[in-house]
DNA sequence: TATGAACCTTCCAGCAACTGGAAGGTCAAG
DNA sequence: CTTGACCTTCCAGTTGCTGGAAGGTTCATA
């Protein structure tokens, strides 16, 4: 099928398909009309980078799940440390991102929000000091 | 005082603060060798540069805040805006994280995590379906 | 058969927000 | 006078695409 439909199938943007190609992580056949033609089995690879990207693995690390997906004799451990891994990392940015929102909130319920020129925002992120 | 200093002072990389100039964030003097010449206004909104940038908010809104921040008849008001905006897309992003990481987790979970070749994560990833 | 839309192709450029490195100038200490 | 730590500019690379230009193909319709 055409690089159209695939990118349909898959849910990824033909230009992302074509970049994923680029870099050398899919290889789909060409027809006469030098029009890329995916098979199944392409799509399946398609689907599965959309969604491992989704699920914020880098494209690095796509690559890699991708070589375990095929290998028929991958160890799952790999899989499940990889994984962790990334979990770990999503912990890390989820706490990251709590400890700003924390802040942001506090300044926001500092600030009058008025025309006065006075503005705990701008004073904290001056001094760096909590207000 | 030179740039290392102020890259010291400011918790800023030499390199952030040359591309800050580049991108028009800071104007500081030069000398007659040709090195930049900071004040201490220029550390200061180095300074302010470093932790708005650490706070989650863009290089754009750092100028719109630097703005606000050098106009002594701005409104808070503004500066409120900004920041609630902020607020409500960190909201978003640790929603989609705290979701990503559900489900990551029940991968991990559900993988066997030893030298089987059949595991769930890879399947998930494969079909898209829950496991 | 012509025409137009909707595909497809390649290549080049750019986004954020820096970071690395090369090639070279300057300055202070020993 | 040399060594080493600074400083300068410029060019290129990072990640993961995305936009656009310029052109070829296919298909439906008039």
């Amino acid at each position: 099928m055409n690089i159209g439909q695939a990118s349909e199938r898959s849910g990824l943007a033909p230009k992302t398909i074509r970049y994923y190609e680029d870099i050398g992580l899919i290889r789909p056949d060409r027809g006469g009309n030098g029009y890329r033609d995916y098979a199944e089995s392409d799509v399946h690879k398609l689907h599965f980078l959309q969604r491992s990207r989704g699920l914020g693995f880098s494209v690095e690390e796509c690559r890699q799940l991708l070589a375990l997906y095929e290998d028929k004799s991958r160890a799952s451990a790999d899989v499940k440390e990889l994984t962790q891994a990334k979990l770990t990392e999503i912990d890390r940015k989820i706490r990251e991102l709590t400890g700003l929102r924390r802040t942001l909130e506090h300044l926001v319920h500092a600030c009058h929000g008025n025309d006065r020129p006075d503005c705990p925002i701008l004073e904290e992120l001056s001094d760096g000091r909590p207000g």
